[in-house]
DNA sequence: GCAATACTGTAGTGATAATTTCAGATTGTA
DNA sequence: TACAATCTGAAATTATCACTACAGTATTGC
């Protein structure tokens, strides 16, 4: 019966994926980060990976059908050896049995191209420079964006409250503004997220905080959001899809970038705080 | 010294070729007739296959600045799974002029890897299926994130409802969720961004919804959220960082990849859609 | 809230793999 | 043909691996 089987363990895995129990889900998660040689080391090292015992892996390769973890294991090696007779299978796909033409994986092209070239382009002292600012807890911290990026601002906001006081996020309502403007002064920063078409009333937002002192940050496309002239640091992204609009991957890859740095920044402080937080944080959870 | 050792098994054999000893020739050539699967069984197999002893093959393993076998066969491990990461281990460093350890670097690997083993373990017929029911217009789409996960599916509601009438917000207060809930019937899909820590309270009005008919679906992490078990599908995706917390590029990226699939899917009234958008745009905006 | 079920890891055991030892085989040389 | 040097594999030893039994721990269903 086996032997019919024709699908990859891969495949059957996937197809298994919903009866599969916490420990097993581990395995095949730690499988598929480094398929297929995760998988091609011994039942112990394999288990220590990740994260389970190692009665659990043999439960797993029974429950898929093999003998024993051997048998697992000489099918693994069957694969990867048919896999290796035909060059131009697989290597250059993400998503393993979609084709190429697949908006996955061609999706996960463009956002690799993406992120790598942004990359090239960032200037790390820069961007070290903008953590130097947002970890200084002497100063206060404006998060805006526009109609899409407001999403990734609004992000960037809930982390960077968990590391540190004095974060809020600018009105999206420009009536608001005015108020808003009046308690922004000379030590504080705002942090734009601006990328094409861009808006033109954030951009009179940024001036005028600038005019009242503030330091204005800007993260942007590769056209560079006229806010630019304005700032004192800014990051420009690439951000091309294969679809009618934009990517927001490498913008929010840079503000999880932003916040981790920024921890680090300021770690002992920080982790005061996210002690005090997790103290605080069943609050507004019902009780289970 | 080993370490620095650059060349491959192949190739370090190949130069020693002329003092090899019959027996070393034996396998060498067993090996190279497969390379490098051959190498990849136990001592005994190997040497059974290329017709020699176990202590022969040791020898070998010796004669090339091994340990021992168990250490040469990790080596041809280490080989074929770089020349298997290919597309991620082509750079090893991103961002040009900055350290290795800088975080930069340090996360852009990390998302790539998630981003690689995240669509090893993506089904993609469930995705396909996940889109024709985000193309489907008599179906309304009500999309939920819990305290982080929000803003990604505020994110995704954005652009949906650029692609498609129907598409509104699950509330992020808890009180509004009865009248919320009244609205939803047998034909609604009910999209969930769920990652740990996980949300009760969001398991419980996946739960309600899927009492009153609806479909549920779900992106998630490797953990997988309990709300799985409610949903006809579910995505998990890889979220570790380098970092106190977890990494939401991936998410973004299905978000993104789904709201593309689900524009292509339903193009013609797409298109007439966004059009009109594009006429009604200016409403809202101050005259330039 | 409690019992029943399913899941998971610890510890122990048998099996197999890796390594060492050593004697026999092979080769080249005088 | 004898001898030394080298190579090779059988057998014994040691280390590691794969597997089983069982008991503790979560989870589910009532």
């Amino acid at each position: 019966m086996r032997a019919q089987q024709r699908n990859t363990i891969a495949e059957r895995l996937r197809l298994k994926s919903d009866n599969l129990t916490a420990a097993e889900r581990k395995l095949m998660s730690a499988l598929f980060a480094n398929y297929p040689m995760a998988g091609l080391v011994s039942i112990t090292e394999f288990a220590r990976e990740a994260g389970v015992s190692t009665p659990s892996v043999l439960r797993l390769a029974k429950k898929l059908g093999f003998a024993g973890f051997p048998s697992f294991q000489e099918e693994l090696r069957a694969e990867l050896s048919a896999q290796l007779q035909n060059p131009i299978s697989k290597h250059d796909r993400w998503s393993a049995d979609a084709p190429d033409t697949h908006i996955l994986n061609r999706f996960a092209t463009a956002a690799m191209g993406n992120l790598s070239s942004s990359l090239k382009l960032l200037d790390h002292r820069a961007f070290d420079a903008i953590v130097t600012l947002l970890a200084d807890r002497k100063r206060r911290i404006h998060l805006g964006g526009g109609r899409i990026t407001h999403a990734l601002a609004s992000y960037l906001a809930t982390h960077l409250q968990m590391a540190r006081p004095g974060v809020s996020m600018v009105p999206s309502t420009p009536s608001f503004w005015p108020q808003y403007l009046l308690d922004i002064g000379k030590s504080d920063v705002v942090l734009i997220f601006d990328i094409r078409r861009y808006d033109a009333r954030m951009l009179e937002f940024a001036a005028c905080a600038k005019e009242r002192g503030a330091r204005v940050v800007l993260i942007t496309d590769q056209w560079i959001s006229p806010i630019a002239r304005l700032a004192v640091y800014s990051l420009p992204l690439r951000i091309e899809a294969p679809s009618s609009w934009d990517s927001n991957i490498v913008p929010l890859f840079v503000a999880e970038a932003l916040v981790s740095a920024t921890i680090n920044a300021s770690w002992p402080e920080t982790q005061a705080r996210i002690r005090e937080l997790e103290g605080l944080s069943d609050i507004g959870r019902r009780p289970r």
